[in-house]
RNA sequence: GGCGCCGUACCCAAGUGGUAAGGGAGAGGUCUGCAAAACCUUUAUGCGGCGGUUCGAAUCCGCCCGGCGCCUCCA
């Protein structure tokens, strides 16, 4: 079955063409940069993650461009994100971004998040979104007041169609403006004049000011991906109006589709409601990382589909860990085996049926991305796995290998939950500290033939009190952390 | 008020017409010097409730109850 995305544009799932073959341009809505990340920002940017990822196993190029939201994301009362933070941290709006932006990398890092190929600045664009605004201007899109120039969005005849919204829905909930330099109150800014004390301003042929929020996704997309690219992806919250907005300003621009695919992923609730810094029940990623590895967070985000909501909470997390656990332990168990099974030369071949499972795994991602039920798959594998390493020798060497390159390739290089190559779990943290722990192994080996349990258990006690969990098999004891 | 989504075991969570995945937790057993890990068995005659369509529904339709999201900044 070839891989199908759901759309929110048609609301349907869809067989996934590129528009050039064997190339997927990808923009996603990247982080406004003005305070930590929190486990939201994680489900989001780990679900663009898998779907970067596994287009990429099935052989696409994939150019993805997630933008860095430093300037023009406004607040209720009309001051900016970035621009508040700077106030009450006493310090340049540009060094909060900085300070984030790292900070969001950092995280996303842990988390397994393989870097966008392009991370455009919204700060470092400006020119290109005053040339957008130009454009829409020159054609009519748009109309300019005070120096500041709007979205006139009776012009554009699609405008509610990715939402699902007509116009005159649109009127009803729309709060009155306080300014009222605007036509209809559903026109939106792409350029706003600076008032004297703003901080981040620019010289525009309106005057000193800034662009609106939405102009520079449109603007930075385009840049790098084309006038018509592939997927644009986002949180569902931004559907409208950020992505509502998006569509117009560039259809109208270009007379071209934009995004052909548009793909969102759903939220994380905290008692069933959502998390956002702006309700303040949110946890930051690097306080959920004290507690838990950043790893166990990912596979816990990977455990629900990504249009899903999450519902987070400390015992979820727990409950994550342990399969994770329970996971990792056969893989460390299998490469373990692995070099037993080359020391004893056994020759007979595994019996389980590999293609079947990942043929099941793949039909599984091809379905939307179902990244739940791939690990399912994974869970199913290990249980035959687990049974197969408990018969002494009843595989070869090779056939473990071909197991273990299969938990690389597809909880690996795809889900990114399975991130150790074969050895280095046993030489994690250094050659000289695995020589150690093998050493007193070994020594509680020989106590262990003499039948001095009390030594024995003094040794494992001790190494555990350290975090190092020692597990005897039938072949001999392997180690882990706690 | 408008638009939309969701409600699956103690917890998390897949499943959109064919007779309830997976993980955690719990119970029993096997293995083991013990422990850990692992394996086996077990835990929803039922998927918020009531009707309807169908040979057949968690899945489709209607109504009701409960929760959430967007409509205003948010991943």
């Amino acid at each position: 079955m070839p891989l199908h995305v759901y759309n929110t544009l048609t609301r349907r799932k869809e067989e996934f063409k590129p528009l050039h073959e064997g190339r997927v341009g990808m923009y996603v809505c990247g982080p406004t940069v003005y305070g930590h990340s929190h486990i939201g920002h994680g489900k989001s940017y780990v679900s663009f993650d898998i779907i970067a990822r596994y287009l990429r196993y099935l052989g696409y190029k994939v150019l993805y461009v997630q933008n860095i939201t430093d300037v023009g994301h406004l607040l209720d009362d009309g001051e900016d994100r970035m621009i508040k933070q700077s106030k009450i941290d006493k310090v340049h709006p540009m060094q909060i971004a900085e300070t984030i932006t790292r900070s969001y990398f950092e995280d996303m890092d842990a988390l397994g998040v393989v870097r966008p190929d392009i991370s455009p600045r919204a700060s470092g664009h400006i020119i290109e979104q005053i040339e957008l605004v130009k454009e829409l201007l020159a054609k009519g899109y748009a109309y300019e007041v005070n120096g500041s120039v709007y979205f006139d969005v009776k012009k554009f005849s699609d405008y509610g169609r990715l939402s699902g919204r007509s116009f005159d829905e649109m009127i009803t909930g729309t709060r009155v403006e306080t300014r009222s330099e605007k036509r209809n109150p559903q026109d939106f800014a792409l350029w706003k004049k600076a008032d004297p004390e703003h901080l981040m301003r620019w010289p525009s042929p309106w005057g000193e000011g800034f662009p609106g929020w939405h102009i520079e996704c449109s603007a930075m997309s385009m840049k790098y991906l084309g006038e018509e690219f592939d997927i644009h992806g986002g949180g569902i919250d931004n559907q409208f109006p950020h992505h509502e907005c998006e569509i117009a300003q560039s259809v109208c621009a270009t007379g071209r589709a934009f995004a052909r695919y548009w793909i969102h992923n759903n939220l994380v609730t905290v008692n069933g409601q959502k998390m956002s810094k702006s309700l303040g029940n949110f946890v930051t990623l690097k306080d959920a990382f004290k507690k838990f590895d950043p790893l166990v967070v990912r596979f816990f985000i990977l455990q629900s589909h990504y249009r899903s909501t999450l519902d987070f909470s400390d015992e979820a997390l727990q409950g994550a860990k342990m399969g994770l656990e329970r996971l990792m332990n056969t893989i460390r168990n299998l490469r373990f085996q692995m070099t037993q099974a080359d020391v004893k030369g056994y020759t007979t071949k595994a019996a389980i049926d590999l293609m079947r499972y990942k043929s099941e795994f793949l039909a599984a991602m091809d379905d939307d991305f179902n990244s739940p039920q791939a690990i399912a798959i994974l869970f199913e594998l290990s249980r035959e796995v687990n049974a197969l390493l408990n018969q002494d020798g009843s595989y070869s060497a090779g056939s473990l290998r071909e197991i273990e390159a299969l938990y690389r390739e597809l909880g690996g290089q795809i889900l990114g939950i399975i991130t150790d190559s074969p050895r280095a779990v046993l030489e994690s943290n250094g050659k000289l500290e695995a020589d150690l722990i093998q050493l007193l192994i070994n020594l509680r080996l020989l106590a262990r033939s003499e039948k001095n349990w009390s030594l024995a258990d003094r040794i494992r006690d001790e190494l555990k009190k350290l975090g190092i969990v020692l597990e005897d098999k039938k072949d001999g004891t392997t180690w882990k952390r706690a």
